[in-house]
RNA sequence: GGGCCGGUAGCUCAGUUGGUUAGAGCAGGGGACUCAUAAUCCCUUGGUCGCGGGUUCGAGUCCUGCCCGGCCUACCA
């Protein structure tokens, strides 16, 4: 097979966060894919980097007390140590915050208004005279002009779920300086996608380019419609590029984040005296991405447009996986499932995780499910009792004997499992892991019956067999080492400590078409341990304790040490800094609303509503309300009957799809799971008013 | 409400362009062995292929309706 010349990527993880299990499906998937492609003799490089831009960070940095440059340099520092424990190898990680990045930006921007495909509009848009800066939506609260709901943010009603524009809410404010803000008119800058329909379209519908759900969801969602033109740009205070020429307007993060890629290229390459265009501009050079199903949009629709306008070529394939869950749901913080990579790297060896998703993943988009007691039962089963079985069982006679100078019989085995190989790189190269995986079991599987025929221990016992015994070690040593090359894309700890054992590196997948022969056999001590559940369990028992501190807002005393700065023992900004506080109001603003002591009386689901229960509330006497609530995912119904809350009891009653709603229940928290009811101590009694 | 994907043995999944009695691994049951990390090997129980129609000589596989799950999107909070 000639040499393929193959540029990967992985999504560039947000600097705003640690690596969890969940990234680590994304990143071990692309590892192997490249290892092997490695294995192959193809030249391969594989880039990534941290996306450092946005507002996001900049508020974390904010929050830390420091600078945004500061914050993602710790970032980075802990990702790439991260990655490093799992065994993922880039051949460089860079940073979208890179004047490489900044050049390949403008260039890319350059390119774009060359060929008319940037829009300048003005866009009516708030402005902070005291901060003297344009506002995001984000920045912004006022009341919602539908429902009149306060406390608003500048692009939809958390109340009532009206979406608008941040100029069109009620009474707003900035949430930077409290100040009013005015009314100023801001240059945006679009990027006219629907220009380059013809490309990106035929570039979907290219045999390869995409896996076909995700071609399916690209057409049924996108292209049949006109394709909206992306607002490029963001105003100050923003943490990112500023457009050339454009004081106060930096590009979007979703701009630069994917030209990230490209600029990292461009880091390795000046590393390693290459050229750029070799790789980008070279319609012989494979491009894969390695993405989850969430950026699917800005990977398929927008990127290809943008390479093409900037005059780089299209991805090959957009390779496309799903989610993480755990034991069957979605990760939790409260279940102790939101496993960071170094939390599992202080418990449990890396090579664990890579073999379980290796033997979960296919070419395919299905979320990928970690059950604990099953990744105990795969880990211990197929890599410690078959696989390492085989050298444990094999390497002390061969220490003895060494290997046979010649290959002796062994009714096809050997030739069988060179064969296979084919029919496994085929599956690594579709990135079929799991269907590998399965074929290099049953290598597995054949080595272990081969080993239980030949019986080795009854021919060390008789000296007269000497040539017997090593001839039967040569074969079971060999197939163990064939297994060994097969799986040293996902297991590469295994994979030097076999070259180490044979005194042979196994980095080329073709070894495993010659056995190996005439060589001494160094001292085996165990390979792998068997996993306990226990110490599976003990990661989550700890995650979750850490979780449940950290959602009291207390610093937890087993605080972890990569984690940046921790606070004092004091509750964190966070809540606030998510939701500023609103505009000062009198007493006679907070008088109208009247708020009551209620008791449920009786709680159901809403069947067709994902996040509704229905309360009846008792305000005392026969006076009852009916209230839908958005509580379902945080409440069972059967636990609410009895208690005492707090209502809005004269909000204006709300035909809403399932029936009126009479009031409002009062309730802390960032929605979905994380709501917290309002109770007041005891000895209130249903009807009282809060004052 | 619309879209995409899935629903095959207790669990995780294979089932190629429709073709004979539907497969694997693990778990369960029985036996053998003792070199090996209570590992290994042999035998074995177990499935109305989500449900109903249809096309066909023949359907897990194609068409259609419905049910269930995941995700996306809309709406509603």
């Amino acid at each position: 097979m000639p040499t393929r010349q193959i540029l990967v990527t992985s999504a560039l993880p947000y600097a705003n966060g640690p690596i969890h299990l969940g990234h680590l499906v994304e990143y071990i998937q692309t590892d192997i894919w490249v290892r092997f492609q490695k294995m192959q003799g193809h030249r391969v490089v594989y880039v990534c980097a941290d996306d450092t831009h946005g507002t996001a960070i900049m508020l974390s940095a904010r929050h830390k007390g420091l600078s945004e440059e500061q914050w993602i340099g710790q970032m980075s520092q802990q990702h790439q140590a991260d990655f490093a424990g799992f065994d993922i190898r880039f051949d460089r990680y860079g940073s979208t915050h890179s004047e490489e990045n900044r050049q390949l930006c403008e260039q890319i921007w350059a390119r774009a208004l060359e060929q008319d495909l940037i829009a300048a509009r003005d866009v009516q848009q708030l402005f902070d005279p005291v901060e003297n800066t344009f506002l995001a939506d984000r920045f912004v609260k006022g009341q919602c002009p539908k429902c009149g709901a306060p406390d608003q943010a500048g692009d939809n009603c958390d109340k009532c779920g009206h979406t608008y524009a941040a100029t069109d809410l009620v009474n707003p404010v900035s949430t930077l300086s409290g100040a009013t803000p005015e009314l100023r008119s801001a240059p945006h800058f679009f990027f006219q996608l629907e220009k380059c329909r013809p490309v990106v379209e035929a570039w979907i519908d290219r045999p390869g380019s995409l896996q076909s759900e995700t071609a399916n969801y690209l057409k049924g969602h996108f292209l049949g419609d006109a394709l909206r033109d992306w607002d490029l740009s963001r105003s100050a205070p923003y943490f990112g590029f500023e457009i050339p020429n454009q004081p106060g307007q930096y590009w979007y993060v979703w701009f630069d984040a994917p030209v990230g890629y490209i600029a990292t290229t461009l880091q390795w390459c000046r590393e390693h005296q290459q050229d750029l265009a070799d790789w980008w501009q070279n319609p012989a050079t494979e491009i894969h991405h390695f993405i989850g199903k969430d950026i699917v949009y800005f990977h398929t629709l927008f990127w290809p447009a943008i390479l093409h306008t900037a005059g780089y070529q299209l991805p090959t394939r957009v390779h496309v996986h799903g989610f993480l869950t755990v034991n069957g749901r979605k990760m939790s913080k409260r279940d102790g499932t939101f496993i960071r990579g170094r939390k599992y790297l202080d418990h449990l060896p890396p090579a664990y995780l890579r073999y379980y998703y290796a033997t979960k993943l296919g070419d395919n988009q299905d979320d990928l499910d970690l059950n604990v007691s099953e990744f105990v039962e795969k880990v211990n089963t197929d890599l410690v009792n078959k696989v390492v079985n085989l050298v444990s069982r094999s390497a002390k006679f061969g220490g003895q004997t060494g290997l046979s100078a010649t290959y002796p019989a062994d009714d096809g085995r050997f030739e069988y499992a060179a064969a296979q190989g084919q029919a496994i790189a085929a599956a690594y190269e579709a990135g079929e892991l799991s269907k590998a995986m399965r074929l290099i079991m049953e290598l597995a599987d054949r080595a272990n019956q081969y080993v239980e025929q030949a019986q080795p221990w009854k021919l060390a016992k008789d000296p007269q067999q000497a040539t017997a015994l090593r001839d039967t070690v040569t074969v079971a040593l060999n197939l163990y080492r064939q297994i060994v090359i097969y799986l040293a894309p996902v297991l590469p700890s295994l994979q030097q400590q076999s070259g180490d054992l044979f005194g042979q590196a196994l980095t080329d997948w073709n070894l495993a078409q010659t056995p190996l022969l005439g060589q001494t056999i160094g001292t085996y001590t165990h390979f792998m341990q068997r996993l306990n559940l226990q110490d599976v369990e003990k990661m989550i028992e700890e995650t979750k304790l850490e979780n449940a501190a950290a959602l009291a807002n207390a610093t937890p005393a087993t605080a972890d040490a990569t984690e940046a700065a921790p606070a004092a023992a004091t509750d964190t900004a966070d809540a606030l800094l998510a939701e500023p506080l609103a505009e000062e109001c009198t007493i006679d603003d907070f008088v109208k609303v009247d708020l009551r002591v209620a008791r449920i009386v009786s709680a159901e689901e809403v069947p067709e509503a994902r996040k509704l229960l229905k309360l009846v509330v008792s305000l005392g006497g026969d006076q009852t309300r009916q209230v839908f609530a958005g509580i379902k995912a945080a409440y069972n119904p059967e636990d609410l009957v009895g208690r005492l809350v707090i209502i809005v009891a004269n909000l204006k009653p709300r035909q809403m799809k399932f029936g009126l709603s009479e009031g409002m229940v009062c309730a802390a928290g960032g929605g979905g799971t994380e709501v917290f009811l309002l109770s007041p101590d005891s000895g209130a009694v249903p009807g009282q008013r809060v004052h």
